[in-house]
DNA sequence: TGCTTGCCTTGATCCAGATCAATGCCGGGC
DNA sequence: GCCCGGCATTGATCTGGATCAAGGCAAGCA
């Protein structure tokens, strides 16, 4: 648990520059929210429009809900992350916390009016989007033309690249989310997730620590399966 | 095929404020470069890096190529559209026309590094990029959780959002592209996609012309095989 | 330290959509 | 207006992953 003043200063730290005026990075201030989300709550988005979001502490899923209880995972954030939520068309979206988590939200309008001025704000905002669309993107690929296999692949490596701590060749993970998770952010069921995980531990390519820690043995072998373009060794 | 002078004006009028000088313009102008894609022809961005296109005549497909010829379209784009071609990563992308296309292309660093001082055009990219990220994440909830009539479904409602011709309650599209590509845009495959389209022809909900042409007779149908959150009548 | 609850894993079966294989037909060229 | 090539449709079969159905086991709690 942070506070409103240790949050917003790792989120101004980040985002805001330097130069910016003590006027301006007040008015900031006002927009902000803290939201603490304890392990398993989410944040419904409805009325308020979209969002920015900016995680301080924790770990988040944005969640799309389709018809009929059918959920897709759009995306994992991790502290530093800065994303926006799209407000309610054809699906509704919600934000919930893997671990407990503290978050600041803006109303998107509101900030975008505010950051009219400033550039620098706008230019780091458009930086985030374009790399939020590029994993997005990503993922698209792997919805569409990759098999189980490959999928659990990519997504393992990714998450190595993203919260992965490296220790001589190999690569350890302590994931915060469950299969489910997994299953929903990868459109496969939990029992796909599983036996898929399974036979990687059989090939050696893994190993697995109790439910959430699981270490890479040879990323270079993972690579090699997860479809990208260029075959790694 | 259309004039620089007359693509640069179509791009302008659009993004750039009318407040901008006329210094600043001529600064933009330098920086576009016309590209004129025949029907079929595509455009590698590999050495480039990414680049921020705008579509002023045509049709066009990004495509993201897989190991093994496995390609995904990640979106189609009609003349007005802004977006970037991000530069390869685990894939190479390539730009390919549709139709006859006049496109401009900017290298995304020169064009950021002009638009620092116009907030503007900046918060223009960002409602773009934004627009792009919707985009793609619903695609995503698509490829992840509906079934092949699903779809089907929500890819002619997306085209008839963007290209279609509405006419007493029914609407006309024209699509630019073949089923192969419709195919690689929804993670199908051509046969799939053609037994689709049979089975709604067959139930009255569409009609089709040639091989192009498609009349969504009942559209509220249509958005209620979607598997949408909130069902259509 | 044992219990209990909710994940997670494993096994058996099924089915939507892929794959394989013809055939049909649109539209461009002459 | 006919011919041709490539796209589209239709049919038969196959299969990866979903679904259905038990157990196993980790982590929190008493």
């Amino acid at each position: 648990m942070i506070t409103f003043a240790q949050a917003f200063e790792l989120f101004a730290s980040r985002v805001l520059p330097a130069s910016l005026t003590d006027a301006a990075h007040l008015r900031f201030r006002t927009l902000a929210t803290l939201r603490q989300l304890a392990r398993d709550t989410s944040l419904e988005i409805a009325e308020e429009g979209q969002q920015i979001v900016f995680v301080a502490r924790g770990a988040t899923k944005l969640v799309a809900h389709a018809s009929q209880s059918r959920d897709q995972i759009v995306a994992f954030h991790f502290p530093g992350d800065v994303f926006t939520v799209p407000e309610p068309d054809n699906y509704s979206y919600s934000l919930s916390a893997l671990r407990d988590s503290d978050i600041l939200t803006f109303a998107s309008a509101d900030f975008l009016a505010l950051a009219a001025g400033e550039a620098g704000v706008l230019r780091y905002l458009l930086e985030n989007t374009t790399l939020s669309l590029r994993r997005c993107r990503e993922k698209t690929i792997a919805l569409g033309r990759k098999n189980a296999r490959e999928r659990l692949a990519v997504f393992l490596l990714a998450m190595a690249e993203r919260i992965g701590v490296e220790q001589d060749g190999r690569i350890a993970l302590d994931l915060p989310m469950s299969r489910r998770d997994i299953a929903e952010s990868l459109g496969l069921t939990i029992e796909t997730v599983s036996r898929q995980l399974t036979k990687l531990k059989d090939e050696r390519v893994i190993e697995t620590l109790g439910r959430s820690g699981i270490v890479l043995l040879k990323p270079s072998l993972l690579r090699g399966r997860a479809g990208f373009l260029r075959e790694a060794a």
